[in-house]
DNA sequence: CCCGTATTGCTGAATTTTCAACTACATACC
DNA sequence: GGTATGTAGTTGAAAATTCAGCAATACGGG
């Protein structure tokens, strides 16, 4: 299973990263914070939804689009819908879904947070590197994050322990846990 | 303030690098959930205190190597020493300091975890990035570290109002905050 | 139409993290 | 020695996140 270990430079730039993301994520979060009063979390679901066409999005594709798993979404939403920022709207067709929409106290916050925000992504981190750079990242990033891919972080959620590790029932056992 | 935006190019780097680094370090995060039942933070604290010397660390210098603010720190000890992994051993010279040490079943937990760690560590990222990429990455994340690097969280921290933004007193005002 | 299974989203409790304040010790200066 | 100020670490409550399970709906096949 294991055996693999990591060498001298692997290990070097493994701590690195995670020393520069966490520093990274920290400041920007204090950053908003302080601006806005606002976490990165709050911030994001924000800002995904003031893109959205209709300042709107199911549920599901909102927290696949900020990495959140269902539950969080829904607590964060809630709290959201608190603020007076997000209104839930049963969508037509699917009578499980909701639709997250933005309000427009919300967008008038977002209007507000995002310049500051990303005036700091910039000084944080694009003034620092260098286009090659920049394109490397990119790269990296793509590679990273294709190569993991849960969008709805399914895995996490509940399926009862039998589907996800009994002995793999007839055809494809579980949901598309595999399928991307 | 603001005004300077991001262009298309840095703005999918962005979004890009910011769902990598969620993908990567939730996935990693449940690999050690389901392999070792540890979080991610207190499998660092515990690897961190296991390279140490003498298997100890004062809190602040453990604080600061794992990007945690004091008291996540003291609550995450509190944790690991109730679990009997971890034990609190006062400080020689310094009589506020504490010593965070690793018992010998923490140690174990560390041994037992670290390889599968490491493993998925290789699979999801070292392994399928070439050479050059990993040596850019290491660029990258050196220079955004070092353009933060607000170790022990000092900001964060409860310095009362008036210190942080008080007309600046005679001489340097406050702690070492410009500082490094 | 009915059944079994998948999907969507929510809920409540437990755990973790943040926030603000506080205690105790150290240090420098008079 | 006494005072003012900085530093290390903790604490308790509030807020956020995780965890496990649930309710309601959709969908495919008989």
């Amino acid at each position: 299973m294991d055996g693999r270990w990591l060498n001298d430079d692997e290990q070097r730039t493994w701590r690195s990263f995670l020393m520069a993301t966490r520093l990274l994520f920290d400041q920007l979060e204090r950053d908003l914070k302080e601006e806005s009063d606002l976490s990165f979390a709050y911030y994001e679901i924000l800002t995904r939804l003031s893109e959205a066409p209709g300042r709107s999005m199911r549920m599901a594709t909102l927290a696949a689009a900020c990495v959140f798993d269902r539950s969080r979404l829904s607590h964060a939403v809630d709290r959201l819908v608190r603020e007076g920022w997000v209104r839930r709207v049963p969508v037509g067709q699917d009578g499980r879904g909701q639709l997250a929409e933005l309000t427009d106290d919300g967008m008038a916050v977002v209007r507000r947070a995002a310049p500051h925000h990303i005036e700091r992504v910039r000084t944080l981190i694009f003034d620092r590197l260098t286009p090659d750079q920049q394109r490397v990242l990119a790269e990296i990033s793509e590679i990273v994050a294709t190569g993991i891919t849960d969008p709805i972080r399914l895995t996490r959620m509940g399926w009862p322990e039998a589907e996800l590790s009994g002995p793999a029932a007839p055809g494809p056992p579980g949901p598309a846990r595999t399928a991307r």
